[in-house]
DNA sequence: CCTTCATATTGATGACTGTCAATATATACA
DNA sequence: TGTATATATTGACAGTCATCAATATGAAGG
């Protein structure tokens, strides 16, 4: 799976889906669920939108059940694009190992 | 020091800006060499222009010299950050704990 | 002071992107 | 088959942003 930096950065650069992610931490939401989470402050087409912006950089996970489909956070990518990005930009820091 | 995610994640989500990043990754360069080493893909201002964002951001230390400005990664930020990020998005697999 | 060099700022422009209204798709059920 | 519900797609529009050319700032040296 894709674990490019920048892809990763504009996923998340983002104030409605940061909030989004948030909504899906730890818990499976329906996309009705959560224009309702962010109460009236996007539309149903929107959100959708920022789901498959976060969905094509893995960072949620997707589940059909019946016409409905429930999303989650994928904090494993969440795990993985952040150790790249510590890696590139603070290797001094990374478990990896310092600056080569 | 401010590390709201979505501060980090808009100020590393460029292309140009990961490139100068790298580039800054353990080693001061003036703004010219910077310049240099993007191999004419941008100009100086534009360098300019995007080392202040970095600088806003606080992912870059700045030393004047002379007439010229140094810059350096700012690693210890990029960790706090990634950390931050890690908090918020990943709890299950953050060293802080799981998810509350 | 005046010139030179390094960097920052300004203004303009084009590209990208978040948002919405309208519509399409697709699934369940009668 | 037809209707209702949940989500996705499309097209348009506005705001943001990366980039450049031109210019300004500011520091060093003669």
């Amino acid at each position: 799976m894709s674990i490019d930096p920048l892809i990763f950065a504009k996923a998340i650069a983002d104030d409605t889906r940061q909030a989004i992610m948030k909504h899906l931490c730890c818990v499976w939401l329906s996309v009705g669920d959560v224009v309702d989470k962010l109460g009236g402050k996007v539309n149903q087409p929107t959100v959708s939108h920022h789901l498959k912006k976060l969905e094509e950089a893995n960072l949620v996970l997707v589940r059909q059940e019946g016409r409905q489909r429930f999303y989650t956070l994928n904090q494993e990518q969440v795990t993985m694009c952040c150790g790249t990005l510590m890696q590139a930009f603070a290797p001094d820091f990374s478990v990896e190992g310092g600056c080569e």
